[in-house]
RNA sequence: GGCCCCGUAGCUCAGCUGGAUAGAGCAGCUGACUUCUAAUCAGCAGGCCACAGGUUCGAAUCCUGUCGGGGUCACCA
């Protein structure tokens, strides 16, 4: 049950009742019509601005809409009252039994209440992670992949069918890069003193894997030119790179249903086909570029290349699909990549990258808008950076230097379900603070624990209680629950469905995380209000019937909590001693 | 220089397709426990929403410009 859902739907029947009678003009669209919260609760519990929307095109003062719209919505059983206040809003106020039969709801449904069904069973395929596979996963992938994979429940539970999808770079030159620094390790192996040269890949992670390597092969590949090993262990390499990416995900709970091979598109004419496509619509050209503003690079000169032409889609520049040499750039296979992303037939498509690629975001909605013809939406969601502290104090990474933080350090000192909530707390455009120290603390400073705890506290009443069943619970008279911070913490729990649906429409999937912040608080003021007011304690020996619809309640809002931490993939904790 | 993101309390940040007196945590101050977890709670104090214009009945929110911080710019992927 969604509470502003059901009353927009009685607000805009009475404003077509009112269009009825003539009080209101017809032709007039409803569009911006919202029901919502109001700021503050003394106002009422729901709030409309209807009234306000609609003066203008209907030419009415809004108070005397209100007064109209008021008349009709107090006929609603629902609605006790509706009062025009301000310039034209509209605070309803609703009958507390709504809002006590939230509790049974919520029990019958369990971790499904506040799913909707505004996807409407829309494909959408959620692209993230995607990191070239050279190495493990750095704390800065962690975020992508905690965002993308969190995004894609969040999705889920709002009705849509979602695909998580990783896109492997296996095609391009940094595979090559990697062969390079494997083969150095197999010399190695082999008891050869070798030296790392620029442009390969130093790590220790490599030594295994140069190792198993010779164990594979032999000396087959010692002091043989590149042209007889290369390919070979570009795919023995990429295999091996994928196999400990594919761990590191397993470490903080993220499952693909689909990796894609980039490689996989040559040579199948896939890439050739889709190019033709667009220069079929004319968006293909040999040109020359511009050179960039500002500085140049040293050895910039203009030369002709292939070019899709993404300004015609809102871009700062034409872009080179094919380069001067005729091989073809980072872009080309991109473009067939999502190509085949709308061949599959995805409705929508959302990508989660790195801040650092936020240039290359105009390109590719350019692309994606004109192979689809604008039919398939493209969201591309930038997770900032992560900075890490360390006792309060930044720690700065460096790859170089070797101080560069891997995901399974993080997961390994501070565990899946704290990284995973910690990478949450933030939206995904703003940098996030990492603190070592402050992500393990157990404090109201650390909502991660402060959410845990509010549904650990839930589970030690209950067993105390002797854990009743949740379809005991749901006998449970629940309109004996009248208490003004009762009537707040179902209040809260009334607005879940909403904001799941907000978080799900803006892919944001931090609103979760704020929002169970804000219920675990709800929950811990009651809680504590039964030890300055003992008849506000939630199990009273001499008042069962009482007892058992605070019980109800208290055990839905774990069910809540529930939810939102599956959404965000964490374990909810059932003691934190 | 162009483009993108950010600028909200001393600090870290929320702020709903524009809505009423801008919210939370931390830090500070004052209090609260014989009890279901005080690992918590209540209260006080703290604001030119970077700045200047504009749109609107109404702007932290939308538009333009300025300033400040970060990212990015290529035949790399």
């Amino acid at each position: 049950m969604n509470l502003f859902a059901e009353i927009k739907t009685v607000v805009l029947e009475k404003l077509e009742a009112l269009v009825a009678a003539g009080t209101l003009p017809e032709g007039l669209s409803f569009a911006n019509v919202t029901v919502e919260p109001p700021r503050d609760a003394l106002h009422g519990d729901l709030a409309t601005n209807a009234a306000m929307v609609l003066a203008k095109p209907a030419k009415m003062k809004p108070r005397d809409i209100a007064e109209a719209l008021a008349g009709l919505l107090a006929e609603d059983a629902r609605v006790l009252s509706a009062d025009v206040a301000g310039p034209g809003f509209l605070n309803l106020r609703i009958d507390p039994a709504i809002y006590q039969g939230l509790v049974g709801d919520i029990l019958a449904k369990g971790t499904d209440f506040g799913r909707s069904n505004i996807g409407g069973g829309r494909t959408v395929n959620v692209e993230f992670v995607s990191t070239n596979p050279t190495g493990p996963l750095h704390v800065g992938h962690t975020r992508g992949a905690v965002f993308g994979d969190a995004l894609a429940s969040l999705l889920d539970f709002a009705g849509y069918k979602v695909t998580r999808e990783y896109v492997i770079n296996d095609g391009g030159s940094q595979i090559d890069a990697l062969a390079r620094s494997i083969y150095l390790r197999y010399l190695e192996a082999h008891g050869q003193a070798v030296s790392f040269p620029e442009g390969v890949y130093p790590g220790d992670y490599l030594i295994p894997i140069g190792q198993a390597l010779k164990d594979k092969v032999g000396d087959r590949y010692v002091d043989q030119p590149e042209a007889v090993w290369l390919e070979d262990i570009r795919n023995y390499g990429t295999d091996a790179m994928m196999d400990i990416i594919r761990d590191d995900l397993a470490l903080i709970g993220v499952k693909f249903d689909h990796f894609f091979s980039e490689k996989s598109l040559y040579g199948t004419g896939k890439i050739e086909a889709c190019l033709q496509a667009l220069d079929d619509k004319g968006l293909i050209y040999q040109g020359k570029l511009e050179p960039p503003k500002g500085k140049l690079p040293d050895d910039w000169e203009a030369r002709e290349q292939t070019l899709f032409k993404s300004t015609d889609f809102g871009d700062d520049a034409d872009r080179p699909v094919r380069k001067s040499d005729g091989a073809w750039t980072y872009f080309a296979p991109d473009i067939a990549y999502h190509h085949d992303k709308i061949l599959r037939g995805f409705d929508e498509l959302i990508n989660v990258f790195g801040a650092d690629h936020g240039g290359y975001v105009k390109r590719l909605k350019a692309v994606v808008f004109a192979l689809s013809d604008g039919k398939v939406p493209l969201d591309i969601k930038l997770c900032q950076l992560v900075r890490l502290f360390k006792d309060g104090e930044p720690f700065k990474m460096s790859k170089r230097a070797g101080t560069f933080v891997l995901m399974r350090d993080v997961v390994e000192q501070v565990g899946a379900d704290v990284t995973r909530f910690v990478m949450l707390t933030r939206k995904n455009d703003a940098p996030l603070d990492f603190d070592f120290a402050k992500a393990l603390e157990q404090s109201k400073d650390n909502p991660v624990f402060y959410v845990q705890y509010a549904h650990a506290r839930v589970c030690s009443v209950l067993t105390k209680a002797d854990g009743p069943s949740d379809s005991s619970l749901q006998k449970a008279d629940t309109s004996l629950l009248t208490a003004p911070a009762e009537m707040a913490l179902l209040k809260k729990l009334a607005e879940w469905p909403r904001l799941a649906e907000l978080a799900a429409t803006h892919h944001e999937p931090h609103r979760i995380a704020f929002y169970l912040f804000e219920l675990a608080s709800e929950f811990h003021a009651l809680q504590h209000l039964g030890k300055v007011d003992g008849s506000l304690r939630f199990i009273l020996a001499d008042q069962p019937a009482l007892s058992q619809a605070r019980l109800a309640m208290i055990r839905s809002v774990a069910v809540v909590i529930s939810a939102g931490l599956g959404i965000l993939g964490v374990t909810p904790k059932d003691e934190m001693r």
